[in-house]
This record gives structure tokens, C-alpha cells and sequence, in this order.
RNA sequence: GCCGACGUAGCUCAAUACGGCAGAGCAACUCACUUGUAAUGAGUAGGUUAAGGGUUCAAGUCCCUUCGUCGGCUCCA
């Protein structure tokens, strides 16, 4: 199902109408708390629903709890929603008062928005609906009477600010956030939900299992890798390495800092100025930190004659790039300043693109198999034409071009996705692929973008077969995403529980008493000895709590040694579920473990 | 960047809707205990309450500024 069907069942349940009937209530209940305040919109959403308002004052959180109270009040009184329309003179006589409606009535009238703010297809019929004392500007549908809204099963959740109309330019109104679900239970079940959620939280996680951490004096946005952290990311870049290899790449190495000039030439300036790091002057000349590595590896390229014999060429970078978020946009390690980026570049013909295309997609569902990810969705993000000679490359005829192709690759290699308009990179159309993490929780990790426009603009070309200069398409493609973003993800999916081969500390000794320090010691120096990250715990605590402490690491092995074990050369291994075996020869244990990582298993 | 909330020991949190001696658990350290699968006991140390300014006899608490984090909005090559 694509994503505009599943949004049109939604709009169709039952949920859907309870819910915007909630928003309707809410809103009467704050109206009501400030009549002179000004309603705008109120749709229903993935659980639950929202109200923007511009109110004469903040709201508090006590006021949500008042605001909720009388909305069971107004539920209770079983009032029926009723339709009515109206032609667009009526109904600005009706919110005469309501800036906002007013220009939502222009909208529809002139059939470019709803009353929501999307842009419409044909001009609409202008209906209203009203419950109890309160009218809005509504397509519906409604549920038919208030009780049909369980009060128990409502909750306002927080209070945001949000642009009129999503445009950074217009108003900052206050948006109350609710949700309202069937029964109780589903409520009760969606709030354990969250709760769950936070407790996987990567930043909380993060800190716990002692993975990485900010610094204020460090900065905002960079993080710092603790030695556990930095396992992980070795580990990634050494499955990014054999798979590349196995991919046909070529790894590369890049500077840092560049010329003002490399991003002039690649026409990313002026798109993204505002969002990289200012330049600094020296000797005259302005040197920017790279946001990107595309337009290096461009040269790199472009730094030998290329055959048709020579393509495709593959280039891969596990490059550090810098780009200043905006302070508000920074979150945890899924959007920071600081990032590693699994990424390469492949230049290849046309008649080449679908193969390459589809090998890149090969690799995500490897990735996807390694990891465990079985739910996800390929979004493809396509230009507009009033985009054009804006947010996009002015060239039509190539943006059809190229869109068709990614569309034609991907029916034909029974690729599911869904189509994006408006939302494609400024060079060209571009894959995100959406994720789902064990816990439901949704990611934009994996991305590539097909580049019509830039390698023209850095003169590459190949000589193809007829002896003439061909100018290369260019996939950019990043399966791994960041480093940062990638072991977020990892962290919430896994719920710190990693697999063998990507655990910071794959096994911890644990000594019943000190009579066994020096045999756990050689054993960890044995298991050391084969790459196994092998730690010893002779600390004075009792084994209880050695236990618990390494449980507490979600460490995936521990070995328990007393003196009998010592004397028999076994192990009694504890995983990291609870399960025990005992009198387990160690060269058993290694051996178990070797295939453990060696497989890049997700069992322990 | 914008709206709002928050910032107390390494961590988790206290400090009476209203200003009155900054506290606890865990972790750390010391000592004792030598233990069989998720916390042994006792003791010690740990703080310019994010930073700066103001009001007050008195500020963690009230006011202002800055920084940072969080919930959203906007943005994400």
C-alpha cells in the first residue's frame, strides 16, 4: 500500500473522525479559557491530534489540565457535530472575527489549499461544522455526537510552538498536542508505549553504556567518542570496507577544508551557505570546512583521462564533514554538526545507471539483513517545476530524464517506494530510505541522490566506445548514513543489546574470589590474543555484583570462574539473556564466539 | 533561527503552593569480608546550585542577560 492510500484509510476510521472531533472539543475548551483568542487549524494525526491557536498569553501546563477537564464536561453533554455548507460570502460572515479562517475561506475558494494548508487539486465546496457552542471551518468527518469521543481515553500531551502555515516568516502560534484512542486501554498501551521508547532513548543509553557524550565547552552538536564508541564505529567502517570491496569501490581520502572556489564550481553556496560552517580568510583566500565530499571526489575523478573501459568508478570515503545546524535542530546524535559519512560516489553511463543504481539498493538490504530492519520504505524525492531555477537545477528536460530512469529501475527491479514530490536535492532526485526501528520508532538513514547536473559543471567526462566525451551520471550514495545518526539508530534498535561482532566489551571474567584473579587474567589475555574484546573484573566487590555490573553493560558473555572451574580449565558462561552453561571448556567458549562474530550474528 | 519548558555532587533525584544552615541513594576512595550467577558491611571524600548581573538583612528558590539541554516549528546537500 503507498503511503497516500494508507493515509486515506487512516482518514476514513473511525480513529481518524474521533480524533478531529477531539481537536474540535479542545478548541472550544481554550476558547472558552481566552475568547480572545484566534483558532486556526486542527488536524488529526499519527496518534492523536493538534490545535494552533494565537492566543493573548502562553499557555501553562495547568491550564492543559484545566483545558482537558472541560473537554470531558463538553464530551459528556453528547452534543451532535452537524454539517453545513456554505458558500464562501457565508462563511466570512461566520469567522468575520477569525483572521486565520478568513484566509483559509480565500484558499479554498480560490482552490489552492484546504483548510489544513494542503494544496488541492480542484476547488472544494465550503462546509462548516458545529457542535455544542463551537463552529469551525471543517471538511470533516466527524464523529455524529460528542460521546462518541471516550473521555477516558483522551490526553493532551504538550504545548509547541508552530509557524502559521509551517513558513518560518508567518506568526509563531501555540499548538496544543493530544492524543485520543478507542478505550482506555489503547491509551494506557500507547503511553507505556512512549515510556518504553524512553528508555531506549540513545541519549540516555548513550551515556549509560558510556558510548559517547556532548561537552558544553566542546560545543553543541559535537559529539565525543568514549573508547566504547569508538569500537563501534570501527566496527561499521570494517563492514562498510568489506562490502564496498565486494561492491567494486576504490577508497579515497579527502582534506577537510577547501577553497571557496571547489564549492562556487559545485553550485553548493548558494544552497546551503547559511547552513555551513562561516569561511576563514587566509592570505587572502576563503577556505570553507567541507558540509559534503561530493565535490572533492568530483576531482578525484576528474584527476585522470577515463575510459569507458574504466567505468563505472566507484569512490568511498568514510568522509568528516561539518555542517551548522541551526541550534534548535540539533538533537542527540541524530542531527549534530560533526558527522562521518559512509559515503562514495559512482560514476557511471546511462546504459550503466540501472545496474549501479540497483547494486546500491542490493547493498541496503544487506545492511537491512545484517541488522535486523524489516520494516522500511524507499521514498523518492522528486522535483517541482516551480522549483526550478530555485531550489532545483533549471534544466526540465534532465529532471524528467533522470526521475524516469530511477522510476523505470526501480518497477523493474520490484524496488517498493513511494513518490515524494518537491522534496528532491537542488542537482537531482534522491532515495531516503525510511526506517522503522525495533521499537516503531522512524529514521531517515540511508540515502543516494542521482547527479545530473554537477559533474558537467566540473567538466567530467569519459570517452565512450564511438571515441567520443561523455559526461557521467553520478550516484551519491550513503547506506551507513553517519556514523552519529547510523549508532543512534543502532542504539535505540538494539536497546543497547548489540550483536557479538558490534558489542563495545564482548565477554567480562569474572573471578569468584581472588584465588582466581591470575587464571581470568590469562584467560582474557588468551582471549584478547584472538581479537575477542575480552575484559576482567578483580575489582573488591562480590561476584553478585560483578554480575549485575556487566548485565547492567549489556555485555554479551560473562564467564563466572571458581576454583573449580580453575582446576578444570572450564568456564561457566552467563549470557547476557540469563541463560547459564556450565563446565564449558574455554576453547569450546572461543570457538562459539569466533563464529558468533565472525557471521555477524544477532543471536548471542 | 523561532515558541515554550528545564539546568542542584560523576549518575538519579530531594531541599515544605510562600526566599531562612544544600541533602539522600548509587558510583568513587579506604578498611574489613573471600563470597557460586542482577547490588556484603562500615567509614571517607565529593557543591562558587550552568555562567554573569540585579532585588533583599538573607536567593537553589524572585528579576534580567548569556550558555546549554529537552518538546515542537522551520531546515536537513
Amino acid at each position: 500500500m503507498s503511503e497516500s492510500e494508507q493515509q486515506e484509510k487512516y482518514q476514513e476510521s473511525e480513529l481518524y473522525r474521533i480524533r478531529h472531533s477531539a481537536a474540535h472539543v479542545m478548541a472550544q475548551a481554550v476558547l472558552e479559557l481566552m475568547p480572545e483568542g484566534k483558532y486556526t487549524i486542527g488536524p488529526a494525526i499519527e496518534n492523536g491530534f493538534y490545535y494552533d491557536f494565537d492566543l493573548p498569553r502562553n499557555l501553562t501546563p495547568e491550564d492543559l489540565t484545566q483545558i482537558e477537564k472541560r473537554m470531558r464536561q463538553i464530551i459528556a453533554g453528547n452534543h451532535p457535530f452537524v454539517r453545513k455548507v456554505v458558500s464562501a460570502e457565508e462563511a466570512r460572515q461566520i469567522f468575520k472575527d477569525q483572521p486565520y479562517k478568513l484566509e483559509l475561506i480565500d484558499g479554498l475558494e480560490q482552490g489552492q489549499f484546504d483548510e489544513d494548508g494542503n494544496p488541492l487539486e480542484s476547488k472544494p465546496e465550503i462546509s462548516i461544522y458545529s457542535d455544542d457552542t463551537f463552529t469551525d471551518l471543517c471538511r470533516g468527518p466527524h464523529v455524529e455526537t460528542t460521546r462518541q469521543i471516550n473521555p477516558s481515553a483522551i490526553k493532551l500531551m504538550s504545548v509547541a510552538g508552530a509557524y502559521w502555515r509551517g513558513d518560518e516568516k508567518n506568526k509563531m502560534l501555540q499548538r496544543i498536542y493530544g492524543t485520543a484512542w478507542k478505550t482506555p486501554k489503547e491509551l494506557e498501551q500507547y503511553l507505556w508505549q512512549l515510556e518504553e521508547a524512553k528508555k531506549r532513548d540513545h541519549r540516555k543509553l548513550g551515556k549509560e553504556l558510556e558510548i559517547f557524550f556532548f561537552d558544553d565547552e566542546v560545543g553543541p552538536g559535537l559529539p565525543l567518542w568514549l573508547p566504547r564508541g569508538a569500537v563501534m564505529i570501527e566496527e561499521l567502517e570494517a563492514l562498510a570496507k568489506e562490502v564496498e570491496h565486494d561492491g567494486g569501490y576504490d577508497r579515497v581520502r579527502t582534506p577537510h577544508v577547501t577553497k571557496e572556489d571547489l564549492f562556487i564550481r559545485s553550485g553548493h553556496l548558494p544552497y546551503y551557505a547559511e547552513s555551513m560552517y562561516p569561511p576563514m580568510e587566509l592570505e587572502g583566500v576563503k577556505y570553507y570546512v567541507k558540509p559534503m565530499n561530493c565535490p572533492m571526489h568530483h576531482k578525484i575523478f576528474g584527476s585522470l583521462p577515463r575510459s569507458y573501459r574504466d567505468m563505472p568508478v566507484r569512490l568511498a570515503e568514510y568522509g568528516t564533514c561539518y555542517r551548522y545546524e541551526k541550534s534548535g535542530e540539533l538533537f542527540g546524535l541524530m542531527r549534530v554538526r560533526s558527522m562521518q559519512m559512509n559515503d562514495a560516489h559512482i560514476y557511471c553511463s546511462e546504459e550503466q545507471f540501472e545496474e549501479e543504481f540497483m547494486a546500491v539498493i542490493g547493498l541496503y538490504l544487506r545492511y537491512f539483513e545484517i541488522f535486523g530492519v524489516d520494516k522500511y520504505v524507499m521514498r523518492f524525492s522528486t522535483h517541482h517545476k516551480n522549483g526550478l531555477g530555485k531550489k532545483y537545477i533549471d534544466n526540465e528536460r534532465l529532471w524528467l530524464k533522470t526521475e524516469d530512469m530511477v522510476r523505470r529501475a526501480m518497477d523493474n527491479g520490484h524496488v517498493p517506494y513511494v513518490e515524494v514530490p518537491d522534496e528532491a536535492a537542488f542537482y537531482g532526485p534522491k532515495i531516503d530510505v525510511q526506517i522503522w526501528s525495533a521499537i516503531g520508532r522512524e529514521f531517515t538513514l540511508a540515502t543516494n541522490q542521482v547527479d545530473f547536473a554537477v559533474p558537467a559543471r566540473f567538466d567530467l567526462k569519459f570517452i565512450n566506445a564511438k571515441g567520443e566525451e561523455e559526461v557521467p551520471l553520478c550516484i551519491h550514495r550513503a547506506p551507513l548514513s553517519t556514523h552519529e545518526r547510523f549508532i543512534g539508530f543502532l542504539i535505540e534498535h538494539f536497546a543497547g543489546n548489540f550483536p557479538v561482532w558490534l558489542s563495545p566489551e564482548q565477554v567480562r571474567l569474572i573471578p569468584i574470589t581472588d584465588g582466581q584473579n591470575e587464571t581470568v587474567k590469562a584467560m582474557a589475555k588468551r582471549l584478547s590474543a584472538l581479537n575477542i574484546r575480552a575484559s576482567v573484573d578483580v575489582s573488591s566487590s562480590r561476584m553478585n555484583a560483578k554480575i549485575r555490573q556487566a548485565q547492567l553493560f549489556k555485555i554479551p558473555y560473562m564467564l563466572v570462574i571458581g576454583e573449580r572451574e580453575m582446576n578444570e580449565g572450564t568456564v561457566s558462561l552467563r549470557k547476557r539473556d540469563g541463560s547459564r552453561q556450565d563446565d564449558l571448556a574455554l576453547d569450546n567458549f572461543i570457538e562459539m564466539v569466533q563464529d558468533k562474530i565472525k557471521s555477524r550474528s544477532r543471536e548471542i
